[in-house]
DNA sequence: ATGTCACTGAAGCAGTGA
């Protein structure tokens, strides 16, 4: 089963890059993180090409959504913060449990939302905790809004000190891993990270200025059924593009779901 | 060089968030 996820800035905006997508990619299961709508989802056009989808929405704002090819249980929305925001989404596929995790920007380290998304970092592993050492598979992916380490930035003097790179939020999504959490794209691939973001701004994807702050982590029961993993850089380069490359990865299933 | 994109409300542009 193949497993892809992908901030796309806007549902709405990035239907042309989704048809290919579904098309080149042919992914089973679909994790999106800022869909931006909330009653105008687009759930036509994914029936279209035979996907299910469960959307949890904001209007402007915030927004996950799974779209599966398989059957899913019913979603499960946590509000870690109290605050309404819809940035996480969780159900399960085929036996696997998947995520769609859209984690608050942050703003700026002097800004109260820099403090929130801390918290929501504390929150998401506290929640995620009982999933790391189930005798089930389980994926959650999305849009962290932390570079790991330096590694993980292309130009780490520009962005010392600032937002996605700070020592708690690198400390934060340490810990979330320590849990036993596989970072599949860094972990199992080995080579070079690959980047998953380059700004709008400043041509920072013809120069390659990018940042990898999206993520595909499995427990380690997923991580024994993963037999591949990636990010889709191409898609950062198409006619109007999100400012996000997609991640994917594949897992074995279980033979009761074949 | 506040540089780019997508949203909203409100009117074909300003404010916000990323």
């Amino acid at each position: 089963m193949k497993i892809l996820s992908w901030n796309v800035n806007s549902v709405r905006a990035r239907l042309h890059l989704l048809e290919d997508l579904m098309h080149k990619e042919s992914p089973d299961v679909i994790l999106l993180q800022e869909t931006k709508v909330l009653e105008a989802f687009p759930f036509e056009f994914f029936q279209t090409f035979g996907y299910k989808v469960h959307h949890w929405g904001q209007k402007s704002y915030n927004g996950v959504a799974i779209a599966a090819r398989f059957p899913m249980t019913p979603a499960i929305e946590k509000d870690f913060l109290g605050h309404g925001e819809a940035r996480y989404l969780e159900c399960t596929i085929a036996g696997i449990r998947v995520a769609s995790v859209y984690v608050p920007n942050g703003g700026a380290l002097d800004h109260p939302a820099y403090a929130k998304k801390l918290e929501f970092m504390h929150h998401l592993a506290k929640h995620l905790h009982p999933y790391v050492d189930a005798l089930q598979s389980t994926v959650v992916a999305g849009d962290f809004n932390i570079a790991l380490s330096e590694e993980d930035v292309a130009v780490p003097m520009e962005w010392e000190g600032r937002i996605l790179c700070s020592q708690a939020e690198r400390n934060a999504m340490r810990c979330l891993l320590h849990e036993g959490w596989g970072d599949l794209i860094q972990g199992t691939l080995g080579k070079k990270n690959p980047y998953t973001w380059w700004p709008y701004q400043g041509k920072a994807w013809e120069q390659n200025k990018g940042l990898r702050i999206d993520y595909m982590l499995l427990s380690p029961f997923a991580m024994d059924r993963c037999q591949a993993g990636g990010t889709s850089v191409c898609w950062r380069g198409e006619p109007q593009p999100s400012d996000h490359a997609p991640v994917w990865a594949e897992l074995r299933l279980e033979d009761s779901w074949k």
